[in-house]
RNA sequence: GGGCACUUAGCUCAGUUGGUUAGAGCGUCACAUUGACAUUGUGAAGGUCAGAGGUUCAACUCCUCUAGUGCCUACCA
């Protein structure tokens, strides 16, 4: 064998193992060789927005999939992991204008037009894309590029058209006059979800709309006022009832306005005045109260956020210059009651920053509450349905979230849901498939209404033009109405809704993998993602689109901040590959996650997995550099072995044990718990002792080959490349296919045996009570010691394992064993569950000795103390389960015996 | 306003349905180093499990309240 390196080396590995793996074909499932019947494990990679490179989230997220996914393959699945990357429409186009501007280009839209800027779009777009499949590479991700998938290719584009249009003939995409969130900065609706609030201070002005008026509002906004058409008071408050119904002619600072008095239980008596000015086109809320009383609708605020010119001697001023105009106005009429601080929420646009206006405006919505024909329930009901009773009320078609705490939060959602606003007026999207064309036609279904403004459309919706004189809709979709598409329109929909389920090929993914096994996802995307991928699935397909799905935190940095790019604290997880090795980072990402909480990262922690890395590196160099014999089989079968000591049959058990816990953990998705157990055995339990144990007894190279091999392919998901490597060592074939250890059931006779646990704990405990008074007495290594134990019942182990109670760093010359001895003078006597006698060669300080007795004694003392009365409580021994009392009372005893030996030590002492 | 989470060793965090003297990693201190590995080994110190009540034979674990922190959400204009 060639010689191996002393340290382990990431980065002269990784990219040429990563290619032999994906070479092998085996990414792909139809190329696996499966058992018949062999379940599936689909799981879709949330794709990352092409808008720049992949941060550590991404890391953790493909940490947390290919552990996983590798697990499944090496379960004998059929398993499958898609990759993919999201256009993210409004998220990307502003990175690019951003750019642009910062080039010189002041205004990109215009001064480019559609088709230019949405080339220097789609040559970032592409550009951040490739990076971002070359990064998911380096990580080990071992997903399917053949069935790479982009929200925004010619496939997804279709499945999106046909969406549309199913919705759209079901009657749930539907075009209207409404209020909208806009963004000024972007030129673009927003969704409800798209908006981030802010808290701010604002100032709260109190007034009265003119002399004559009789009831006083307040708002933050005074310019919004302009567009007001009705006040509203609580029916029941006694100020104001009178007024219900009334109609009013004012002049508000030099506008003529017309409004009426509504009733609406909404408003809030004791806020303010109690009396809110209803501004239809500029508030959602109050959009909502003006179709309730069919109140006219009068925008003052334009698009470009300045009033509009129908608004006379405010025109074309920004809302801050018309705010500032306005109150001056209102104090030098005395109309200004109060102005005063307060702390408010302002909403923000997402991916512009800019606040949001809400303008009123012609656009495609998707109505959540319609019932859809034939179905009788509104996708609402379906994205309740999904995680609660089941789809159709299928116990098996239901989504379990984990943490479960997030499935009450989802629906909190749920019902505060309001219609979703799909356009966008972005050019980076999906374009609506939708045509108009001009014509005198009579019950046109739609008439757009701009300023009261009335005019006749006919309108079309398919995937192509129906003709000529037919236009396009402008717009785009918003980027979720795809993602929300995602676990299907990667699985080929709509070309393999006809898919024969057990045949292999991708025309036949939707029915092998769909509904999808496992979905992860950080909790800021719930709603944006999971929510409509839940409504989008349960709507096409009839079918939830995941099982199950898993919710982790997002990653902060050591003082628990945000990773972003203006407080400067962003790591480049390609760096830390770099430098640590990608396994490092893998480990030290997954060693902490748990499901739903936030996570800090720093580098220390991935120091300490490179260093763990390492550690196995030199375990598997030093099992295999140092074989005795010409031992080298791969897949050594376990009932074969021969355990003929202690630490043989001890380490074996122990072995099954983590084999079988670890199992388990990956079963429910706890990484970091199978990862601890993996990493505690491996280092502590394998490496410290029983390779130690092995130099002494020698003779174990089919015990070691076993373990290591077995280890390896547990330690594989998670740490595949330094794995994968080391079983080049002995394997032609890939560590990557081997199958998981079988998880056996303990046998009776395993059981039986558990003494050996307690055996190899005296042992340790008799190793480690000796290093530990070499410790406190600061003997010299070199300085070798005499040894005798009183074995007691334990005289046969003890013997058994001399050698290894000499040999473990101990530096003990001279060890006897004796069934019953009596101290000998000038020694030390030291309790590890048998008495240890050591001769320091008068080199005892009998005042240290007293002080290290009596210490241990006064421990004793306080332990046996709360076991006593524990025991004496009659209600403890009554009602306590019996294994529990009886284990209380051998704990008792061992503790009274230890204190009556101190005791007697430190007689002798005297 | 409503909701959710968190508070355990100096730091970062585990602790599964209540039942070992509450654990790990890092850090600290002491010692070691021709050894598979200094990316190492051995040992030690370090905790009223945020606080107060309650349920229970038994509470880090369940319940209530309080305090602090963080997050989500909402039509207080």
């Amino acid at each position: 064998m060639k010689e191996i390196p002393k340290a382990y080396n990431p980065n002269e590995y990784e990219d040429e193992i990563y290619k032999k793996w994906e070479q092998s074909g085996f990414f792909n499932p139809d190329n696996l060789k499966l058992k018949k019947g062999a379940d599936y494990f689909s799981l879709c990679m949330p794709p990352p927005n092409v808008t720049g490179i992949l941060h550590l989230g991404h890391a953790l997220e493909n940490a947390i999939m290919d552990t996983t996914i590798r697990y499944e393959r090496m379960r004998g699945k059929k398993a499958v992991l898609i990759p993919g990357t999201d256009h993210a429409g409004i998220a990307t186009q502003a990175k690019v204008e951003k750019i642009l501007v910062e080039q010189g280009i002041r205004n990109p839209r215009a001064e480019l037009g559609r088709e230019k800027l949405l080339e220097k779009v789609r040559e970032y777009a592409e550009n951040s894309k490739a990076t971002i499949l070359r990064q998911i590479k380096k990580m080990g991700t071992s997903c399917d590029w053949s069935r790479l998938a982009y929200t925004f290719d010619e496939k997804r584009n279709r499945a999106v058209n046909m969406v549309f249009k199913k919705m759209y003939d079901d009657g749930l995409v539907y075009r209207g006059f409404r209020a909208v969130n806009w963004s000024t900065l972007g030129q673009s609706t927003l969704s409800d979800d798209e908006i981030i609030y802010v808290e701010r201070k604002a100032k709260f002005y109190t007034f009265k709309y003119s002399k004559d008026f009789p009831i006083t509002i307040s708002t933050t906004r005074p310019e919004t006022k302009l567009g007001d058409t009705a006040v509203a008071v609580n029916p029941k408050d006694e100020r104001y009832k009178k007024y219900i119904g009334k109609e009013f002619d004012v002049d508000f600072a030099g506008v003529k306005l017309h409004l009426k008095i509504i009733g609406d239980r909404g408003v809030d008596i004791d806020f303010g005045t109690g009396a809110l000015g209803v501004t239809p086109a500029h508030s959602l809320i109050d959009y909502e109260m003006a179709v309730k009383n069919n109140l006219p609708i009068v925008r003052v605020i334009g698009e470009d956020g300045k009033i509009i010119s129908e608004v006379g001697v405010y025109a074309g001023l920004t809302t801050l210059e018309a705010r500032e105009k306005i109150v001056e106005n209102l104090r030098r009429e005395g109309l200004l009651e109060k102005e005063e601080e307060v702390d408010q929420n302002v909403g923000t646009a997402d991916r512009f920053g800019d606040v949001v206006e809400v303008l009123p405006k012609m656009q495609w919505f998707v109505d959540v509450n319609k019932k859809i024909p034939s179905r009788g329930k509104s996708l609402k009901d379906l994205m309740r349905e999904a995680v609660t009773t089941g789809h159709n009320g299928d116990k098996e078609q239901k989504v379990r979230i984990t943490p479960e705490r997030f499935t009450k939060v989802y629906l909190q959602w749920i019902d505060n849901l309001r219609d979703w606003c799909i356009s966008r007026q972005i050019w980076w999207g999906h374009r609506i498939p939708v045509y108009y064309r001009k014509q005198k036609i009579f019950n046109s279904q739609f008439s757009i209404s701009n300023n009261g403004v009335a005019s006749r459309q006919e309108i079309y919706v398919g995937e192509k033009s129906p003709g000529e004189g037919w236009e396009q809709d402008p717009d785009t979709l918003d980027t979720w109405f795809s993602s929300g598409l995602w676990t299907f329109s990667t699985l080929g929909w709509p070309l393999s809704a006809k898919a024969t389920r057990g045949r292999p090929g991708p025309e036949n993914d939707l029915a092998n993998f769909h509904p999808t096994t496992w979905m992860q996802m950080a909790y800021e995307i719930l709603f944006f993602w999971m929510a409509r991928m839940i409504l989008m699935s349960t709507y096409v397909l009839d079918e939830i689109p995941f099982k199950d799905v898993y919710i982790h935190g997002i990653l902060r940095d050591k003082e628990g901040r945000k990773f972003s790019k203006s407080v400067g604290n962003g790591v480049d997880p390609i760096e830390v590959c770099k430098k640590y090795g990608t396994d490092a980072l893998r480990l030290s990402l997954l060693s902490g996650v748990v499901p739903g909480n936030d996570m800090r990262f720093y580098e220390e922690k991935v120091e300490g997995a490179r260093n763990f890395v390492n550690k196995l590196w030199n375990i598997s160099r030093y099992i295999l550099a140092k074989r005795e014999s010409s031992a080298n089989f791969v897949r050594i079968s376990a009932n074969k072995l021969k355990d003929k000591t202690l630490a043989d049959k001890w380490i074996l058990d122990k072995f099954s044990q983590v084999t079988k816990e670890a199992t388990n953990d990956l079963e429910n998705f706890n990484f970091s718990q199978a990862g601890d157990k993996l990493r505690e055995f491996t280092w502590s339990d394998f490496a410290d002792w029983y390779l130690e144990i092995a130099k002494i007894e020698g003779n174990k190279d089919e015990i070691l080959l076993y373990i290591l091999e077995n280890l390896l392919i547990l330690w594989h998901p998670f740490v595949p490349f330094v794995t994968e490597k080391i079983w080049e060592s002995f394997s032609q074939e890939l560590l990557m296919m081997e199958k998981w250890p079988e998880v056996k059931t303990e046998s009776r006779k395993q059981k039986a045996e558990k003494s050996v646990d307690k055996d190899i704990k005296l042992i340790q405990d008799i190793i480690v009570a000796i290093r530990n008074l070499r410790a406190e007495y600061k003997i010299e290594p070199a300085k070798k010691l005499n040894v005798i134990i009183s074995a007691g019942s334990k005289m046969e182990i003890l013997e058994e394992n001399a050698e290894i109670i000499k040999g473990l760093r101990t530096g003990v010359r001279e060890l006897n064993i004796e069934k019953k001895i009596v101290k000998p003078k000038g020694w030390v006597e030291l309790d590890a569950g048998v008495s240890i006698y050591i001769d320091l060669a008068g080199a005892v300080d009998i005042v240290k000795e007293r002080e290290r007795i009596q210490k241990e004694i006064s421990e004793t003392e306080k332990y046996a103390k709360s076991l006593e009365s524990k025991l004496n409580n009659k209600e403890f021994v009554s009602k306590a389960p019996e294994n529990i009392v009886s284990q209380e009372k051998e704990k008792l005893k061992q503790q009274v015996e230890k204190l009556a030996n101190l005791e007697k030590q430190i007689k002798i002492l005297e």
